[in-house]
DNA sequence: TCTCTCATGGTAAACGTTTACTTTGTCCCT
DNA sequence: AGGGACAAAGTAAACGTTTACCATGAGAGA
């Protein structure tokens, strides 16, 4: 949660599902058979439905959901890939996702990646985090007709995403703009982040300036390993002045390797992160995603999934924060 | 989350105000009354109804208590030490205290420590993670009248903790049965781990060997740290054969430092952990604590302070895990 | 044309509390 | 002794859903 944030924590009283059966001129059973996309209801007033709780920002209770004890109400967060699950960048995910559901009157359970295939049992519709190449899971929940909602670049389904691409261009040009010739890249080349390295790619390309790339696996301690790869790299001297890091993580193991060997920053060689985390990222030069908007949009496009609308992307903005450290 | 923890998705259905009543022979409203020390009821049949609905080991519905619209339900996690609180073992914990509550019924929304003033406002009772030295969150939310529940050493109000100090002493002991003889401590002498360097001392004192405290600050990259700390101290080569970490984290930057300067883990050096974190202690010996179990502990307790009955500690057990590092 | 069947939509109960309102009964004052 | 005041306890409504069950009407088979 970021500090700022203004939690609620209950939903906004106001609309319940009265409102919308007036509205609409119907009885509350019709207009949760429609929420929940339980049979039982013609399309035409589904989706008239549908529309009128959108107009009045229906938000369901919580509590009267978990008064009745439905299963509709769990929703199965999927962890990604295991070793990288406990990143602060998920956590703080998972804690914005929380708030989010739980204002749509929806409570998260968690599931491993390896435990996916028991969602089932246990949620009625479930939130992919950090898709893969090779992922199993889309197409398991798809055959299985469980609502989902993948946190990651466009492709089948509903699907929401920072738009990693531009923001690490956005870092790359800043760097290139500000002087930079010997610019590396310090990343996973799998993952749900490789399109960062393609914003990268494209901003050299674009200014005819040589790749240099850095492959760091992610794992359990980020900075640590990024401390030890970038360690490596450093033994001729600095043989590069900007480092352009996938995540803040990975920025501040560089930062310190740096530090460690005399070199100063900004000066000799230029870091920008991408996350914006807030305990990571004080003076870093780093590329900021609302995580608490896209754990929003997420919940949102999981109604849409619910009540059966048509699959689409959405893309969040990124934006570049200038600091000390390029 | 562990792996194979069985999730129930919704609170155990168990006793209601209703069954009190009945069994007390009065109506639903005086059983109400006598739980939440309303007025209007005398003394003799609120004493009754509080012991039968301990004998019957009631837990009201914080669904219940939500829709009518109080803010019983709402349970505000308050976060400790910013520095840390983003670390895996917290990211585990926040994750099994939010099943855990539930399966009360109640919600958790979390504040950060330096945002924990604004808790009453939000919450209408506590957990507390974390606590350290000089810590005036439990003074501000006891004068505040908040029911609360520290997870950390005993102390004053409710509280619950693993027994930090046993297991580090189990951890040192086996090192030095292995035949280990000069043993450094791995830890921050700050924080709520510090009953661990006890554990760690009183083992050593037993033994007659001498203690040697490597001081490594948590930091949102404590692998790293440990790494870096334990470097320097390598370098007249190793001067000890044995490493008790206080965390797994630390233990994992140790292995890494040891690794990198060629030195043979366990034969030179023994290495153990504390948590047994399943993505970090994979063949790490390190001592167990059962998170899941501390987080329905806390919630248990939490009930109980918010029911009135006296306060008191509850200390988990730890196991020592053998495996090949030590 | 009369029923039978379905699809559709409505009615109302249930979930477990809190609390405003009502009833009962006791005690005291005149 | 009658009534007013007050404490103690009960009754029932309300919170916002979900869902089992019932009602309606249209189309179809006879």
């Amino acid at each position: 949660m970021s500090r700022d944030d203004t939690q609620t924590e209950r939903p906004a009283k106001g609309a319940t599902i009265h409102e919308i059966a007036k509205a609409a001129g119907v009885s509350i059973a019709s207009v949760s058979r429609a929420l929940n996309g339980k049979p039982g209801i013609s399309e035409a007033l589904r989706e008239h439905i549908l529309q009128i709780s959108r107009d009045i920002h229906y938000q369901p209770s919580a509590a009267a959901r978990a008064l009745i004890g439905g299963k509709a109400a769990v929703v199965g967060i999927s962890l990604g890939r295991q070793d990288i699950e406990l990143r602060p960048y998920y956590i703080l995910l998972y804690q914005h996702l929380t708030l989010a559901l739980y204002r749509q009157g929806m409570v998260p359970i968690f599931f491993a990646c390896d435990q996916t295939p028991t969602l089932p049992e246990r949620a009625g519709s479930a939130i992919l985090l950090s898709d893969f190449p090779g992922d199993e899971r889309p197409g398991f929940l798809a055959s299985r007709r469980i609502p989902f909602v993948r946190i990651g670049p466009p492709g089948e389904g509903f699907s929401v995403a920072p738009d990693d691409r531009h923001g690490i261009y956005l870092a790359t040009r800043h760097l290139i703009e500000g002087g930079r010739r010997r610019i590396a890249f310090i990343g996973d080349e799998l993952g749900d982040d490789r399109h960062r390295l393609q914003g990268y790619q494209q901003a050299l390309a674009e200014a005819g300036l040589p790749e240099s790339l850095i492959g760091v696996p992610f794992s359990y301690d980020p900075a640590l390993t990024a401390y030890r790869y970038l360690g490596r790299f450093l033994q001729p001297g600095p043989p590069l002045d900007g480092l352009v890091c996938e995540n803040d993580e990975f920025a501040r193991g560089c930062l310190t390797a740096l530090e460690d060997r005399g070199i100063r920053v900004p000066e000799q060689v230029a870091v920008t992160g991408f996350d914006d985390l807030p305990t990571l990222a004080a003076q870093l030069t780093t590329v900021r995603q609302d995580i608490g908007r896209l754990a929003v949009e997420a919940v949102g496009l999981l109604g849409e999934a619910i009540a059966g609308a048509r699959p689409r992307h959405i893309d969040l903005p990124v934006t570049l924060i200038r600091r000390q450290t390029g």
